[in-house]
DNA sequence: GACGGTCAAATTGTATACGATTAATTGCAC
DNA sequence: GTGCAATTAATCGTATACAATTTGACCGTC
């Protein structure tokens, strides 16, 4: 779907910083870049055959979109959210999810929903798969079915909003989810659009808070600092 | 409290381009620059005393937050909202304020509630006075409002979405407004304090959504695109 | 005189170059 | 051998330079 939405505004392809940006964007998210990973411009710029100047543009892309933390005169580093980050992408989720939900109740179609069931049966089935790359997959999917809400809703800014929060949150979890299974519980998302389909929305919105309450539910959110040299070694 | 905020983490002052990018944000934000107002790259570059190079870095920022608009190989200008655009901005200002404001009710405090009143204070003087200065000091102080609710909130990332909301209405309005007056009714500013303050926390937020359909009621968002040649000439 | 095409001016897209800041390594003194 | 200081290497911040694209003008032709 993101393809089409660039393909109807035609030169909205922009300039190649715009793909770099999305690479890493997706490296990131998929989890194949670990927080805190320096991205030096160079080596950036040297791995997608441009110069430093359109490498420096993406990585700048990014932060603004906070998946990567710029320090000045230090460089690009993959974003490690703090707890407390970590909390407030999840607040802020929890604030904007059942709005989006509301809105997309609203003006969804039959051919919508089709759409929604045809990704989660795609998500389970990359569920029962092994391997990094049904991980991967099944990572972006989870995330999907979130940001196919936000998409239906037709609110460009929420959408983008969501894409942000979303990405965010695979962050997060890489950071400081335990459980080794899936982001999301899986059958979560199938009972969610059940709700909307029959109408029920304020269940569907207390199903939607209690999802993203689960989501958070599994992480470990103990301050851990950077490096609690300390208790490291002297436990 | 911007400054407080810069200052707190120093070396977040970061490039030369954040500034140039506040400066433009600032102008567009009062109205200094009105939509549509190109902004070429060696313009703002001369402008500033800077090369190319940090106008560019400041121009993509803004693009970012959706404050001008990039348009591959022609340049940057200021964001010109279509009527479609500026429902969507205060759909999500009606979608995510009610949060907040239950959010920023939790945590406010009484000392926030003084400085509130006192903004409260400044923008009814602000009112009273003529000339451009005080109207464009009024429409920041206007601004500030929602934005000081967000920031009580405790999210900094709801925060940083709201401030875009907020810049982005500051254009629609200049584009779209019809009463010569303030941008948001001032009184209703005060019935929302009052009402947290007074632990009326459902109350409070009718009266934000209240008060975001009265400023939403105040544009004319008749569709009158950019170049409706047919209609223009045909008669 | 109107239409079409070619050319020139201006502006953006990208790359390279240089100065500044930070981090690391080496060397020296203790 | 350890700790500090100065130097060196690497990386970022910014400016400049060149290539590509667009825009408007000029000119010839119909």
């Amino acid at each position: 779907m993101k393809s089409a939405a660039r393909a109807l505004s035609e030169d909205t392809a922009e300039t190649g910083a715009q793909q770099i940006r999305d690479a890493i964007r997706d490296a990131i998210v998929e989890r194949r870049l670990s927080p805190g990973t320096k991205l030096s411009e160079s080596d950036v710029g040297n791995l997608f055959s441009v110069s430093r100047t359109l490498a420096r543009a993406a990585l700048q892309a990014l932060s603004y979109e906070g998946l990567v933390s710029v320090e000045k005169n230090r460089g690009a580093f993959v974003a490690y959210p703090s707890p407390d980050e970590a909390r407030q992408i999840f607040s802020a989720r929890r604030l904007v999810e059942p709005g989006i939900l509301r809105e997309a109740a609203a003006r969804i179609t039959p051919a919508d929903i089709k759409r929604m069931r045809e990704l989660l049966l795609e998500e389970g089935r990359l569920m029962s798969e092994r391997g990094q790359t049904a991980r991967r997959a099944e990572i972006k999917a989870s995330g999907d079915f979130h940001l196919m809400l936000a998409a239906i809703s037709g609110n460009a800014i929420v959408q983008r909003f969501m894409e942000e929060l979303v990405a965010r949150s695979s962050l997060v979890i890489a950071l400081y989810g335990q459980s080794t299974v899936s982001s999301c519980g899986h059958s979560e998302h199938g009972d969610i659009i059940s709700a909307i389909e029959s109408n029920e929305l304020d269940r569907a919105c207390q199903l939607m808070l209690h999802h993203i309450a689960h989501i958070e539910a599994d992480l470990d959110l103990r301050e851990r600092k950077s490096l609690g040299l300390r208790e490291a070694f002297e436990l």
